[in-house]
Order: structure tokens, then C-alpha cells, then sequence
DNA sequence: GCTTGACTTAGAGCGCACTCTAAGTTGTAG
DNA sequence: CTACAACTTAGAGTGCGCTCTAAGTCAAGC
């Protein structure tokens, strides 16, 4: 009997706390991303909180533009425990950099659009004062 | 005889001006993205500076995550000339918000990961400084 | 005993945004 | 005259990340 067993979720369970689909959830088991999750008698998985937990944060990998493949290094590196510990910094911290230029790189091309977004308001103050005047 | 003719771009040279690669730039004119852009005598795109112009902002759009059916939306009231401001200037703002709730979303989950590297790098200097007293 | 529903698998299909291929035309340089 | 480079088209192919389907198993409730 394994130990805190009443915790563990069904898929369906996995599936609404994480976000992922019950299908993306095996999705991620067939690809590698994650570890085959523990089984009932019937052979149903049984997600355990420990993978609850690595789930959630794979998830916050992924909503940063992580590819899947990178994500299944890291993943790998998880598993592995605390002796890779200094490859999964070195993972996060490159990520980190990638992610914190993208949103730089968004910001920019945000501004030129603000400027045409001053510009036709601009041009619609304009058109309004005419209306007013003519 | 075309104004400035010499001024416009073929399609080669389009690319390198704005990125896109010259199956793109095909691409985008077949889905009606852009407009029929003018031709040579041979039956060769001719790009107009205004066309390299609307290209370069409609670029703006895509490095901000615009999907291509919406950009076709905005790209059609461009043509339709200065009637279409008020509707264009709904559509930059509408996508301005959409870019900075995922530019916050963004930053969360980067606070998250953040965390993490803290967490590791912590664990790194313990293994360290065990390993100076040990 | 039978239906219902949650699960299982392998594998097919989808939407997006390109990206490339094949076959053909045209214009210039040697 | 020939070779080559740049272009043209329609349409096929690619990579990513799911998403769904079909066929089957199993346990619980009527």
C-alpha cells in the first residue's frame, strides 16, 4: 500500500488541476516529458502531488515559450535529482535570458504601435474638429 | 511610366528590406494578406515603397504575436484608405491589451522560474560550503 | 446480465505559419 | 547559341503542439 495512496488523482483529476487536457497529460507520458505516472490495479494512472507538482511547473516553462523539446531536458535533469541540479540552473538561467529579450523585443515592437495608435487618434481629434468647425 | 519606378523593389530585394523570405512575401499575397502588388513588364513583382511600408508594420503585428487572420482584418482596412481609421485604431488598441495581459502573464510565470533559480542556486551554495568545511 | 462511464491504447488528423518543389518563362552575359 | 540567374505558378510538405478517433477493458449501479 503506498503511503498518502488517497492523494493521488485520476487523470481526470491531473487534467483539472494542471490545465492540461487528459489527452496532452498522455501526450506528455508517450513523448518522454514525463515519467510514466504510477497505475491502479485496473491499470488507470494515478498522478501522484510530487508529479502534480513537476507538471505545474513544466507548465510555467511552457506559458514562457519553452519548446517542448528543451522541456524534456529539463524534465530529464528533474528525475535525475539533486546531482543535476547545476544543469537545471544553468537551463533556467539561459531560458530566463531568452524570455526576458523576447519580452524586451515585444515591448519595442509594442511602442511603434502605439505610435500609430497617437497617430490615428490624432487624426481622428482632427477630423472631429472640422465637423465641429465646418 | 510610373512615378519613382526606381524607387520600387523586386521581390528579392523586398525580402532583405523586411525580413520576410521571398516565399513568404508570395505567401502573403495569396492569402490576401497583400494586396496584388504591381508588376514589371515580365510579369515580375514590382514592391512600392508603400507597400515595403504597410509590409514593415504589418511585421510589427506578427513579432507581437497577431494571429494572420487578424492581420489580413487590419491589412484589408489599410486598403480601404482614411474610412477605416476609427476601425484600425480599435483593432492596434484592442491587440495592445492582448499584448500586455501576455506581457504580464509572461512576467508571472518568469517570477515563478525566478524563484526557482534562487532555489537552486541556494542549494548549489550549501552543497558548496559543505563541501569547504567537510 | 446489461448499461454507463471512466479509463486504456495506437495512431490519425488538425491548425498555424510557413517553406519548399517542380516545371516553366524571361533577360542578360559570354 | 547557350548557360545561368531571377523570377513565375500551383500545389505539396514540414514542424510544432496538440486533439481527436476507434476499439477495447473494467467496475459500479440498476
Amino acid at each position: 500500500m503506498t503511503p498518502h495512496e488517497n492523494e493521488h488523482l485520476t487523470i481526470q483529476q491531473a487534467a483539472e488541476k494542471t490545465g492540461l487536457s487528459v489527452h496532452t497529460l498522455r501526450y506528455y507520458e508517450r513523448i518522454g516529458l514525463l515519467q510514466p505516472v504510477g497505475r491502479a490495479a485496473n491499470g488507470h494512472r494515478r498522478f501522484a502531488p510530487e508529479d502534480v507538482r513537476r507538471i505545474e511547473f513544466l507548465n510555467k516553462l511552457r506559458a514562457t515559450g519553452m519548446p517542448i523539446r528543451q522541456m524534456c531536458e529539463f524534465a530529464a535533469l528533474m528525475y535525475q535529482g539533486d546531482e543535476s541540479i547545476a544543469e537545471r540552473l544553468r537551463l533556467l538561467k539561459a531560458h530566463q535570458e531568452v524570455v526576458n529579450q523576447y519580452i524586451e523585443d515585444l515591448q519595442k515592437n509594442l511602442a511603434v504601435i502605439a505610435y500609430k495608435v497617437n497617430l490615428y487618434t490624432q487624426l481622428l481629434e482632427d477630423e472631429h474638429a472640422k465637423t465641429h468647425i465646418g
